[in-house]
DNA sequence: GTCTATACGATGATAGAC
DNA sequence: GTCTATCATCGTATAGAC
């Protein structure tokens, strides 16, 4: 519901604020600068927008809405653990290689969120972390995993597929389904060759 | 060298702008509010400090000498890469746990440096991820490490080791010497049982 | 070294003509 | 919807008395 398609003005200012805010961060990036950018005196902009943090608020809270839908799909699905992880990681890729600057605007720039929007955001974080450690759970009861602190678990694997947005640009050598095989091996067998 | 010690106010106010650096972020921080901080008024903070920026140089200079000292001092060692791949993440938990404030604004916080030092800052990260790399390749080639993309491999093992200052906290449950094992377990093993 | 006073630019946002 | 003009506020930093 909150995912509405803008008219395409209004697309237009978003999608050069979220580049701006990716290269310079959200604080550093000023009206003037989005409204030179997009074309406008930066008055004009308030024609489209309420303010500056709205900008911010849309691109935060669709991309964790992205997220939760995610997970919400694949664990409904009669899976094995493991086959959900593998899953959870296709999903961090996809969702940070088809928008990579919105979803890193997202990972880096949310603590700038207004109160209320900062209190929706990390409630919905919070809600996709517990998803996903139960599902780190379920696989060490099962023994499929090893004995390991679900929270050092959690936490590794969702970092470690952070700095993909940092990193991946479309044309690198690497192509998205070889990253995608790549990072599983990784992190279900580890770096070491037994 | 640049890692001089500070007299005690200096120091003191260097050490309360980590802290709202890290809460708040960089620019997010005024030296107004720093100045309240230390208990002065702001123009008074100036008889310290030559800027703002200053102190942001210190703390991003200071930490990437650290991990430079620290990489340095592992490869010189007669280990295999296994062993040193096991130092270097002893080596950033070390690090993380020991200051964990201005290891976050180092992480964090480096992209506003002014031009000349985000340079040698850059400069200083490039060499550091260089040499991390170059222990990899070695491991892929001896067939100690299992052949992957050794870009994928550093930075999914270099980000993994960046949740550390999110989520660590003194008093916490797991002591570091059991978070240094499970990390290293993780990485090096991978999650899944065979 | 600390203070008061202040310079001076940049910020997000609004009012009102067209 | 876009403009010109402008507001109120806050930013870092300096000058100069004590």
């Amino acid at each position: 519901m909150s995912r509405e398609v803008l008219s395409t003005k209004k697309q237009f200012i978003f999608e050069e604020a979220a580049k701006l805010f990716r290269d310079k961060g959200y604080l550093a990036t000023s009206m003037r600068e989005l409204a030179t950018k997009v074309g406008l005196e930066p008055s004009s902009l308030y024609s489209h927008i309420k303010s500056k943090e709205e900008i911010l608020q849309k691109i935060c809270l669709d991309n964790a809405e992205k997220f939760i839908e995610g997970i919400e799909a694949i664990d409904q699905e009669k899976q094995s653990p493991v086959e959900k992880i593998e899953a959870l990681i296709g999903l961090h890729i996809k969702i940070a290689t088809e928008d990579l600057t919105s979803v890193t605007v997202f990972n880096d720039e949310w603590r700038h969120l207004g109160e209320a929007s900062l209190k929706e955001f990390l409630s919905l974080r919070r809600s996709y972390e517990s998803r996903f450690r139960k599902i780190i759970e379920t696989g060490i009861e099962t023994k499929a995993f090893r004995a390991i602190d679900s929270n050092v678990a959690l936490f590794s694997i969702l970092t470690s597929l952070r700095w993909i947005h940092y990193w991946y640009k479309p044309g690198r050598k690497l192509d998205v389904t070889t990253l995608q095989t790549q990072i599983i091996d990784l992190l279900l067998h580890g770096l070491k060759k037994d």
